[in-house]
RNA sequence: GACCCCGUAGCUCAGUGGAUUAGAGCGCUUCCCUGCGGAGGAAGAGGUCGCGCGUUCGAGUCGCGCCGGGGUCGCCA
């Protein structure tokens, strides 16, 4: 059953709930974003339905014309209502109108002051109110805080990280890996089935020379990463020898072929080097917090890559050449491409389109997010187009969330033949080395593992952070000044911020347990200093960040939150004693206060995929 | 030649259905420890929003054209 709020019902614009349990709420394009149940509606949502419907009850202005915006910081407001086109089509002065209703509309719930500035009505949260609601929301919600239904029943692929086999993870690997493993938790917060999928290189024409190389020089000995940089550069030694002797390159080609044929000792050793390069690859997951749910590689689909060739001729959107290559011409106006080379060997383009074949099949997803690097982008949008024309693409969004390409001090590209490449465990290990430094100097008295924790916390944090706090299509330099930074924007910053918030917490759980005054009852509706309102009204928008985060596939928008969390945090923190505040009854409020800073805070950074140590 | 991304303070970046006085961090100049963690807080200097037209009452934001940087364009991935 559907109740609405009967002074409200349905329209426009925002629709209402008060205390009812079930509610529809409309976004400003008249979408319906939320048909609520036993789902919690955010402090801010409410305010903006409440605002929506009190210029309604004015009977002012039809409510397919009640648009709100939120002021720029500058403004002493928390909601705006530009009356330009209101009063456009009421054909008065956006002024005249913006002073009447004002006029008309009284504080309630969650709405304080209401006024006029020129043009544009400006509300502004009830102090006390917004402190209360936000408060106890935090703490009822606790980890699930900032989360959401919205994707409830709809299922999400994202294809990221994608190593390629018997190589060492790069810088070049780390922007997927860690864009992706973000990705998915934001859809995750939101509500989603993610179906994370690491694409692995481990198939196509460069593998036979991975096996000759084995053959040649013998499997690498030794373990980990030094067995796979040895692999590496068996790998290296052989390419450049077979542009020499054309022998070599022949050989290579045999042995690709055993291993599409099947053959039990190409296979072997294939197997080999997969496992050899995953155990080394996991360590680096492990320490980024990436969990990815499968990982199929490109050899997984090589059974379907006949059936996908023959479809798309079968359709009519490629057509075999003279020379016997698969061609796909004029798609979109987009340039022609291959699904098939002359020599009978499928590509790139070819696995992909049996991937998304497959992919639809096994999980019915309503979209596939692909996060790869930029330079692919004139691929994806040929991959794209393909399954459109083939009839593949109507029940599912397929997106290319393309990142930048990382550079180093000197402006170059990163690249293993210009010997500036960097690998991601030897980053990994760098910068937790260097975050080791400075917690010798900070942390002196901490136990040895938990000053190896907070190194690793912090070091990891630091290279997650550098890739996520900026939009992933700009392309960026590795400094390692900038990455390692521990002032201003940096996750060091947010990870000391969250530390304060526990050390006072602590603190006060010790004095209650040592036998000090209970603490008075919270009253949260004495957090009405300045810099609590601020705090208190930033924390209310972590649940409109996460949903903004997705809708723009963009980690920063949750980085960006945390961060001035943390600024506002400190500003509170300077401004207002905890411990020893003046009241009992104020000390339990900002107590409170604190307390949910760091619970929203702690669930920002996980999204991130960032440890918050409690000491540090 | 065509197409894609980027261009906002000295440097690194936010600013996304156009709308009230363009915001941060770093760096620079000052200031704040008998006070809950100084990996902190406050103040200041610093901006023709690459350039030019256009749309609009109103453009960093939309359109067109340039300039500069990065990238891509059928038998690699």
């Amino acid at each position: 059953m559907l109740t609405l709020h009967r002074n409200v019902g349905l329209f426009g614009g925002y629709a209402v709930k008060q205390p009812h349990t079930w509610f529809l709420l409309y976004t400003e394009r008249n979408e319906v974003i939320l048909v609520g149940s036993t789902v919690m509606h955010y402090a801010l949502a409410r305010f903006v339905a409440e605002v929506h419907a009190a210029v309604a009850a004015t009977g002012k202005v039809p409510v397919e014309l009640i648009e709100t915006t939120t002021p720029r910081p500058n403004i002493p407001a928390d909601l705006a209502l530009p009356a330009f086109k209101a009063a456009k089509a009421l054909n008065v002065p956006a002024p005249q109108l913006a002073a009447e209703l004002a006029a008309a509309i009284e504080p309630s719930g969650l709405i304080g002051a209401v006024s006029a500035a020129g043009p544009f009505l400006n509300f502004s949260l009830r102090p006390d109110a917004i402190a209360a609601a936000v408060i106890s929301e935090i703490s009822s919600s606790g980890e699930a805080y900032g989360h959401h239904a919205d994707g409830a029943g709809k299922t999400i692929v994202v294809d990221y990280s994608a190593p390629n086999i018997a190589k060492r993870m790069h810088v070049g690997h780390i922007r997927s890996t860690i864009i992706g493993q973000t990705l998915v938790n934001i859809f995750r917060a939101l509500g989603y089935t993610v179906v994370g999928d690491n694409h692995l290189g481990d198939w196509g024409k460069q593998f036979g020379v991975v096996l000759a190389a084995i053959e040649r020089e013998g499997k690498p000995g030794g373990t980990g990463e030094a067995a796979l940089a040895e692999l590496e550069a068996q790998y290296a030694r052989y390419s450049a020898a077979a542009k020499e002797d054309a022998a070599l390159d022949e050989h290579a080609r045999e042995w690709s072929l055993r291993l599409e044929q099947g053959d039990a000792q190409a296979r072997d050793l294939w197997q080999w080097s997969i496992d050899l390069t995953m155990s080394v690859n996991q360590r680096n997951y492990d320490r980024l917090n990436v969990h990815i749910d499968h990982a199929y590689g490109e050899s997984f689909y090589e059974a379907m890559l006949p059936g996908v060739i023959e479809e798309a001729l079968n359709k009519g959107v490629a057509y075999r050449d003279e020379g016997g290559a698969v061609v796909v011409e004029n798609l979109d106006n987009l340039p022609n491409f291959l699904l098939q080379r002359s020599d009978g060997g499928t590509l790139y383009m070819t696995r992909d389109v049996a991937t998304v074949l497959f992919r639809l099949n096994a999980f019915n997803p309503s979209q596939i997010v692909y996060v790869i690097g930029e330079p692919q982008t004139l691929h994806m949008r040929q991959l794209f187009a393909l399954m459109r024309a083939m009839g593949h693409a109507e029940s599912v969004g397929l997106m290319h969330i393309p990142f930048g390409t990382v550079f180093d001090a000197a402006g170059q590209p990163l690249s293993t033949r210009r010997g500036n490449m960097i690998y991601l465990e030897s980053l990994i290990d760098e910068a937790i080395q260097r975050a080791r430094a400075v917690v010798e100097q900070k942390n002196v008295g901490l136990p040895e593992e938990e000053k190896a924790a907070v190194a690793e916390a912090v070091g990891v944090g630091a290279v997650v952070y550098n890739d996520l706090y900026q939009d992933p299509k700009r392309n960026i330099t590795l400094d390692w000044e900038r990455m390692l930074a521990t002032e201003g924007n940096s996750a060091t910053y947010l990870q000391y911020s969250y530390a304060r918030c526990r050390s006072i917490l602590r603190r006060a759980e010790e004095e209650a347990s040592g036998g000090g005054q209970n603490a008075g009852a919270a009253d949260l509706s004495r957090l009405v200093h300045p810099s609590e309102q601020r705090l208190i009204k930033h924390l209310a928008r972590l649940p409109e960040a996460v949903r903004e985060a997705a809708a723009r596939y963009a980690p920063f928008v949750i980085a960006d939150w945390c961060y001035t969390t943390a600024r506002e945090f400190g500003v509170f923190f300077e401004q207002c004693p905890v411990l020893k505040a003046e009241t009992t009854d104020l000390r339990a409020a900002r107590l409170a206060l604190v307390a949910g800073t760091a619970q929203a805070l702690q669930n920002g950074l996980a999204l991130l995929g960032i440890r918050a140590p409690e000491r540090m």
